[in-house]
DNA sequence: GTATTTGCAAAAGCTTTGCTGCAAC
DNA sequence: GTTGCAGCAAAGCTTTTGCAAATAC
């Protein structure tokens, strides 16, 4: 009966809450324009539209819904959350956004990140909480090797690796 | 204003349901022994953890939490799915599952696999559901060339793409 | 006897929807 | 005038939790 202390599991069972949460301190990539796409796709585009594709488009970090609307509100005071995610449906129908879990860190919610022109990879540290991005020609001979091996014909790609990073490795001499 | 019917949109915004949901005909890969890995960290295998631990060693198609509970009750009437959760949790906590969306395919629920011997991707195809697997040598190379470039260290590696798989290109011409 | 596990019911968290009125073309 | 958008409140779905009873060692 030696080992893991079970019961301590349940003290970090819940995610933490996280100091760096909102870190994203990688270069974007470059991203396709939400206003340019939905207009050409015959979208209209109402001031509550334009507000929320302009957060959207211009973000720093990766925002979840609550975090659009509250930035919404900040000029669209009358802004409900149901036209937050309406409008995310529209640019996901278009597959002009991303959605990402970023390995669950910070709870179910899911992140929007506009659709770059260069797939790129999320990296979640599981100590610190550092979202990092990553892009590599790797993802371009997978997404081939997928088409070749398994005539499967990519869309979407989603990936999320947990782990480390380089900062906390080091502190912990790993 | 010629374009796409985005009204038409909301007929198929909540995810479809699908004629193949719980298709899974590749070959599985080598997985660790969920009853080994606990018990040689000290957790008390109860009755009910061991009904679970094995529909989940076993599965033969990705189950999400209703799933299990639904296949455990058929063993112990009693089970609740509070147990369910917490064994789950327990295995992630040990890292001895993964945890899945599979592109939401179905509605925010997880999946749960338990993790195997060599990393590999899931295919989920927008438009019949199926799920493929895959697996290739660039996994690892991509977890290496992120171990060399960023210097994180890759404990979980989520992969999941979305598109068309090779049956519904056909179809469609694509 | 002490620590862990469990069921139950309630709550939490995020997302979706029905409905009604409003705005756009 | 017809179609689509938006606010509001309610509901939905999955997952988590508090607590007391049951179980394991």
């Amino acid at each position: 009966m030696v080992g893991y202390p079970v019961s301590l599991l349940r003290l970090c069972r819940r995610r933490p809450i996280l100091t760096s949460e909102k870190t994203q301190e990688t270069p974007t990539f470059e991203r396709r324009s939400l206003l340019n796409e939905l207009t050409t796709k015959g979208v209209r585009i109402t001031a509550k539209r334009r507000a929320l594709l302009e957060i959207i488009q211009n973000a720093t970090e990766h925002l979840d819904a609550a975090a659009i609307l509250e930035e919404a509100q900040k000029r669209e005071p009358n802004i409900d959350r149901a036209t937050v995610y309406r409008t995310i449906d529209l640019l996901k129908k278009f597959r002009l956004v991303d959605e990402l879990d970023l390995m669950h860190l910070n709870g179910e919610k899911h992140y929007y990140e506009v659709k770059t022109r260069r797939d790129h990879l999320h990296l979640a540290c599981f100590q610190c909480g550092r979202i990092e991005e990553f892009a590599t020609p790797l993802l371009e001979e997978l997404k081939a090797e997928i088409s070749r091996q398994k005539g499967f014909h990519s869309e979407v790609v989603r990936l999320e690796v947990g782990g480390r990073c380089h900062l906390c490795s080091e502190s912990t001499g790993m």
